[in-house]
DNA sequence: GGCCAGGTGTAAA
DNA sequence: TTTACACATGGC
């Protein structure tokens, strides 16, 4: 089993859909921070409220009372923590956001990595579909179907991505293929829960019957 | 009513 | 370098 064969598979039986839906860069970036580990539905009910308020922009995050953001974002959980993040990753993108295009991907990688609440998903996440940059994202639903498919077993982000990243590379994914990829991975974990676990939902899927 | 969602940071072992 | 824990809301 290659990693093209899962995405065969996947992409032959998951309806990804129009994935990270947004009206802008920004967007995708707040939400990346606002979904971390929060369902998706509660980040929405945040970005309205930010878009009722004006407040999608970095301008405007830096500008904003704690308070104030707090309160908008308070449906996505943790709001303390994720104020301080998007106020920093704001304060980011005003002051690099503009030598972002121009910098390696590694280079860009470590620069967002050392934003506060920026932690290997999120700076991946962001890589992948803000600055279109060939990354596979390696969050815990693709780990467990890396894991139901025989490919071992990873605890962390980036033992997945040491020991994966190779194979991504060696088969030649490009940017839209693994942009959909992890759209079409976290639409299949949100199904495998009615498998009772990705084990059973990956069967099925060998199965073509998912 | 318990579980968990499109993780990250910090501090102890 | 690994593990444990805090962070918090809302839907099923």
């Amino acid at each position: 089993m290659s990693l093209r064969d899962l995405y065969g598979l996947l992409n032959a039986q998951v309806e990804a859909g129009d994935w990270w839906p947004a009206d802008s860069d920004f967007e995708i970036i707040v939400g990346a921070i606002l979904t971390q580990n929060t369902n998706w539905r509660n980040v929405e009910m945040s970005l309205g409220r930010l878009k009722e308020a004006g407040a999608l922009t970095p301008q405007a995050l830096v500008e904003m009372e704690e308070e104030g953001l707090q309160d908008l974002i308070r449906s996505s959980g943790f709001y303390r923590a994720k104020t301080t993040y998007l106020k920093a990753m704001s304060r980011w993108v005003l002051d690099q956001g503009d030598q972002a295009p121009a910098m390696s991907t590694e280079a860009l990688r470590s620069s967002l990595l050392a934003v506060p609440g920026i932690g290997g998903e999120t700076a991946d996440d962001l890589l992948l579909y803000v600055y279109q940059r060939p990354v596979f994202i390696y969050d815990l639903y693709a780990r467990r179907l890396l894991k139901a498919a025989g490919f071992g077993t990873f605890k962390t982000y980036d033992k997945a991505k040491k020991a994966i990243d190779p194979l991504v590379e060696k088969e030649g994914f490009t940017i839209m293929e693994l942009a959909d990829f992890h759209g079409l991975i976290v639409e299949a974990g949100k199904k495998a829960r009615a498998y009772g676990g990705w084990d059973r939902a990956f069967e099925a899927l060998l199965a073509g019957r998912f």
